[in-house]
DNA sequence: AAGGCGGGGAA
DNA sequence: TTCCCAGCCTT
């Protein structure tokens, strides 16, 4: 069996496969290069039943590449709650701004200018000018790169840089003539539905027979790819501050720096504990932890008017949480407390939010607090973790039982 | 080359 | 629990 052979085998198997098998997914209903890019983009990373809902919002909220690239940056940032990897959002619009000024509106056929844009890398790239435009580019990413490593018996470490480019130069000789979108959403697809991390289900293989992964019997070791570091724990201190008179039934919220993590979205404000104070914090209630928590509501105070202006007096522990980002586990501890002002200097927070100025850093950005409550909801994206705690938090003003 | 950057579903 | 997902960007 040459090899030849078996590259023409696998990709007129496969396509004949994905005319019958292919799912009835939203963005296969258009060739808006728009929409395929918009769904390319919230793919990234993220699953295919995660993504449906937002992107069915998302492009009955900005239909075009001029209508994203007018909205207030704030309203894509809440489009985009939940989703993670905020960046994506931002830097999307900046590429959609991208295309309505120097494109005429017309997302870019060509793998130079495509590629040009923020947040559009080889596999989006490929992805929209296969898929909007059938050119003949591969679009590769983990699903393509598991295919072929079990396909062709390929022991090469997909976490290496130098691997997608064998594997983009591989997959884009196998591109079926005048069938580059099609045959590239055939792989992906395999890789979703059958070719799974996980004991795949190489019996309903299109393509099993030559499966030199399947035949070697080496399937279920492949792709090698080398294990990600854990992510470091962090131990935190939550501030969950009740408003009182006219901002009853509100909680004070904080919006995060302009870069790094979780870029620009609020949150309920909060510290990380110093490695002193990092060991005993474990149980709510626990009896041995009144000590440790009396310790943490001290630090969380001194820290929030040290840093902010902002005067707090922590009252109780409320709950626990814990929240795992890629490189990060926040292990948090929410404290009740009460709202005292804000120290001369730093402007009180109001309906449209008050800078408070930083007592440290000079050279630190501002932040921005204000009280969040039913009619703010619609407006300010809050990472999951801190709608989960607001959603198992007790009203503001219920009576503790 | 390595690390930062979310969140959730599957096994 | 562990893995990893239709990845990209910065250093």
């Amino acid at each position: 069996m040459g090899a030849n052979e078996a590259k023409l085998y696998f990709s007129t198997e496969l396509l004949n496969w994905y005319n019958t098998h292919k799912r009835d997914l939203p963005w296969r209903r258009s060739r808006n290069p728009y929409y395929i890019w918009i769904s390319e983009v919230m793919l990234q990373q993220t699953r295919v039943e995660t993504v449906i809902p937002y992107y069915h919002r998302f492009i009955e909220q900005f239909p075009t590449v001029e209508a994203l690239a007018d909205a207030p940056e704030e309203q894509v940032l809440k489009a985009w709650e939940g989703l993670g990897y905020y960046s994506r959002a931002r830097n999307l619009q900046a590429a959609v701004r991208e295309v309505k000024t120097s494109y005429g509106g017309q997302v870019p056929d060509s793998k130079e200018d495509i590629s040009s844009l923020k947040g559009v890398g080889p596999y989006t790239a490929g992805a929209v000018l296969s898929i909007a435009y059938n050119k003949p580019e591969p679009a590769v990413d983990g699903n393509v790169m598991r295919v072929l490593s079990r396909y062709f018996l390929l022991r090469d470490d997909i976490a290496k840089p130098s691997t997608r480019i064998g594997m983009e130069k591989l997959a884009k000789e196998l591109i079926p003539e005048g069938k580059a979108g099609d045959f590239n959403q055939a792989l992906m697809e395999l890789g979703a539905t059958v070719c799974t991390p996980k004991s795949p289900h190489c019996l309903t293989c299109p393509v099993m027979e030559l499966c030199a992964g399947r035949l070697e019997g080496a399937a279920d070791e492949l792709p090698v790819k080398t294990k990600a570091k854990p992510p470091r724990p962090e131990r935190r201190a939550v501030a969950y501050i009740e408003g009182a008179g006219t901002e009853s039934g509100r909680v004070l919220i904080r919006q995060r720096p302009k870069e790094g993590l979780l870029a620009r979205m609020w949150e309920l404000p909060h510290v990380q504990l110093p490695e002193t104070l990092q060991a005993s914090a474990g149980r709510a209630g626990a009896d041995a932890d009144a000590g440790a928590d009396a310790a943490a509501m001290r630090f969380l105070r001194e820290k929030l008017e040290a840093e902010y202006g902002l005067l707090v007096e922590p009252v109780e522990p409320m709950m626990d949480t814990e929240h795992t980002f890629s490189h990060i586990e926040w292990r948090m501890r929410v404290y009740r407390c009460r709202f005292a002002g804000f120290t001369e200097g730093a402007a009180a927070a109001g309906d449209r939010g008050g800078d408070a100025g930083q007592a440290s850093g000079e050279q630190q950005e501002k932040t921005t607090f204000l009280w969040f409550g039913e009619e703010e909801l619609r407006q300010y994206a809050l990472p999951n973790v801190f709608v989960r705690i607001l959603q198992q938090a007790p009203p503001a003003d219920s009576p503790k039982s």
